[in-house]
DNA sequence: GATGAATGAGTGTTCATTCAT
DNA sequence: CATGAATGAACACTCATTCAT
C-alpha cells in the first residue's frame, strides 16, 4: 500500500508536470509555429519567468519535452518485451503497444511529429534516442540474419514498420478514418508482407 | 504605348515567381517558423507590401504556394501515365517518376512537409488536392477488383505506396542514409510486397 | 533668401530628429540606465518599432546620436577658428565657445558624459571623434614646439584645459555653484597656468 | 552552543563583505546597467533574497556601496595627513596617497564614476561625503587666506587638484597612455600651477 | 502596380522583489 | 539568518499588416 503524505510532492515538481502538459497540449492545438512561451505559460497557469527556472530557455523547454515524450514512447513500445518469441511475434507486439499507447496518449505522437518537423529537431542527438530501441534492433538483425527478414537498411525497414504507426495515429494524414481494431491487424499484415523475406 | 507579346512574361508574372521562389527557399532555410514576410519580399526582391498585392495575407501565401506545390508535384509524379499497363507497372512508374521529381526539387518536398506539419494544413481542402492524383485512384481500385492489390481502404494502401517516397527523400529522417537506385528498386519491391493481394 | 516649400522636409527627418531629441532629453531626465527603447519611442511620439526602421537597434541608436553631438560639439567649439592667432587667445576662444554652446545645449553635454561611462562608449572610435579637433591638436602641437605650452603628452594637457569646460558643465559636479563670466574667466586663467611653459 | 570570539567575524559580515566584493567587481565587469541583483548574487555565492536581508532594495545596495568606498577612499588619502606641514607638500601628499590608492584599488574608482554618472547619484548627501575631505578644506582655506592658493570657489579649485586624479586613472578617457611616476610628478606640477597663487 | 514608412501586438527573456519554508 | 521558487512588469526586438504616395 502507498501512502501519499501531504506535500509529498513538491511544489515545484507539479508546476514542472503542469508546464510539460501545456507544452503538449498547446502544440497539439495551435501547432508548433504559434506555440510562444507566454501562450504556454497561460495553459500551465504560471508566469512566463517561471518556465525559465525549469529551462534554459524555448529551446530547451522544446527539446526536453519532445525527449521525455520519446522516453516515454519507447518504454510503452517495449512493455512486456520477450527477446525469445519468433520475429513476427515481438514486432506484433511492438505494433500493438504502438496502438494502444496512441489511443490513450495521441497527444505525445504529435509532438512528437510536429517537433520533428521543426528546426530544433536537429539540436538533438538522434543516437541518444535510438538507444531506446536498441532491444529491437537486435530482433531486426537477427531476422535478417535467419533470412526471415529482407536484408535493407534498418533505415528502409523502419519506414515500413515504424512510421505507419506514426502516420496511422495522425488524424491529419487520413481524414476520416476510423482506426478499427481490423485495420490495425491487415496494416500490420502489410507491414509484415513489405519485410519480410 | 507598352506591348505584350503573346506568351510574354509580364513584369507581374516574373514577381509572383519570384516570390514564389523565395517563399520556398526560405522555408527550406529557416523554416516555417522564421520564415516571415519580410524575409521572403527581402530574398524576392520586392517590398513586403508587394507581396500583399499578389496573396491576401499570409496564410493566403503559404496555402497558395503549398498548393502550386502540389499541381507540380502531382504532375510529375502523373508523366507518360499509362492506363493500359499492368497495375504494378504503373505504380512503379509513379514511383521512378517521384524520386526523379525529388532529385531535382527536394526544395518543393521539404515545404510540403513543413506545410503539412503547421496550422494552415487544415486550410487546404484535401479534396482539391486529391483530385490531382484521381488517375491513380481508379488504376488502385481496379487493382483491388481484380484481386491483385489488398482490399482495404486506400489511406492505408497509401501508408505503404506514397508515404515511403517522402519519407525517403525526407534527410532529417533517415540520417546518413544514401538513396541509391539499388534502395529506390528495393523498397519499391517492399512496397509492393505490402499492397499486393 | 531661403525659401521652404510645403513639405520640403520629408515625413522621415521629422520623426528621425524627434527619435534624436527624445534620446537625448530622456538620457538627460533618467539616465543612462533608464533609457529604455520603448521610452524613447514614447517621449518622440513614435512607436517603438519605428525607431528600428532608423536605427539597428539600441546601441546604433545611442552611438549614431552620440556622434551626431560630438560633431556638433566639435563644431561649435571651433567657430570662427583663426590660426594665426597667439597660442593663448585660441584656446581661450575655444573655452568660451564651449561655455557658450553649453549654456545653450547643456543636455549635449550631459549625454555625452553619460555616454562616455557606458560600455556603450567602447563601441566607438575615438580616432574618429578626435578628428573633429585635429585643428586644436595642431594648435597645441605648435605651442609645444615654440615652448609656450609644457612638454607633456596631449592627454595630460586635455585633462587641464578640455575636461575642466565639461566638469564646470555638470551641475551634478559642483553643486550650488553658479557658473558666472567671472568664474570662467577665472578659470580659464587656472587652465592656462597649469599647462602654459 | 555557538562561542563569538572577540573580533572573531561572523558569516553575516562575511556575507556582506562578499556582496560588497561583489557589486564592485560585476560593475566593472559589466557596467552599472547590466548589474543585475541576481548576477550579483551569484558572484557573491548568496541568494538573491539574501541581500534583502542586509539592504533594503537595490538602490540601497548601490548607495551603501558607493558611500563605503568613498570611505576608504577618503581615508586613503588623508593617509599620513600632517597639518603642519606647507600647502604645497600637503596636496603632493594627497596626490601621491591617491594614485598609490588607484594603483591598488582602481576598481573602486570606477564603480565611483559608473555610480556618479547614473541617477542614484541625487540619492547620497553630497555633505556626508564632503566631511570625508574636511581636513583639506580647511588647508585650502589656509592656502588662501594666506595667498598661496587663488582667491576661487573650492569647487573650481577642486576641478583642477582632485578631479584630475580621478581622470588620469580612468583608462577610458586617456586611451593608451601608460601613467608613470614621472607623469604623476608634472600632473601634479600643473595642478599646482594651476591653483596656486 | 509598387513601395518604404509606420505601427500595435507580439516574441523570447531578464528584472527587482517577495514569500513560504 | 538564509534560501530557491515565484512573479508581474519591463526589456530589446520582430511580426504581419496597412497606408500615403
Amino acid at each position: 500500500m502507498i501512502v501519499y503524505f501531504k506535500n509529498m510532492r513538491t511544489r515545484d515538481e507539479l508546476k514542472q508536470e503542469a508546464i510539460f502538459e501545456a507544452t503538449v497540449k498547446l502544440v497539439n492545438q495551435t501547432g508548433f509555429v504559434a506555440g510562444s512561451v507566454a501562450k504556454i505559460a497561460r495553459e500551465a497557469g504560471v508566469s512566463p519567468a517561471t518556465i525559465y527556472i525549469y529551462y534554459k530557455n524555448k529551446e530547451d523547454l522544446l527539446v526536453s519535452t519532445y525527449k521525455a515524450i520519446k522516453q516515454k514512447i519507447g518504454v510503452a513500445f517495449l512493455k512486456d518485451f520477450d527477446d525469445s518469441l519468433p520475429v513476427r511475434d515481438i514486432l506484433k507486439k511492438l505494433w500493438d503497444n504502438g496502438f494502444e499507447y496512441i489511443s490513450i496518449h495521441s497527444e505525445y505522437f504529435h509532438f512528437a511529429e510536429q517537433f520533428s518537423n521543426s528546426p530544433y529537431a536537429e539540436m538533438v542527438d538522434r543516437a541518444e534516442i535510438e538507444k531506446l530501441f536498441e532491444p529491437v534492433f537486435k530482433v531486426i538483425e537477427r531476422g535478417i540474419a535467419q533470412k526471415i527478414i529482407k536484408d535493407v537498411p534498418f533505415e528502409v525497414l523502419s519506414i515500413f514498420i515504424y512510421f505507419p504507426i506514426m502516420t496511422l495515429s495522425n488524424k491529419r494524414l487520413h481524414g476520416d478514418l476510423i482506426i478499427t481494431d481490423e485495420i490495425i491487424e491487415s496494416a500490420f499484415k502489410m507491414a509484415w508482407d513489405a519485410i519480410r523475406y
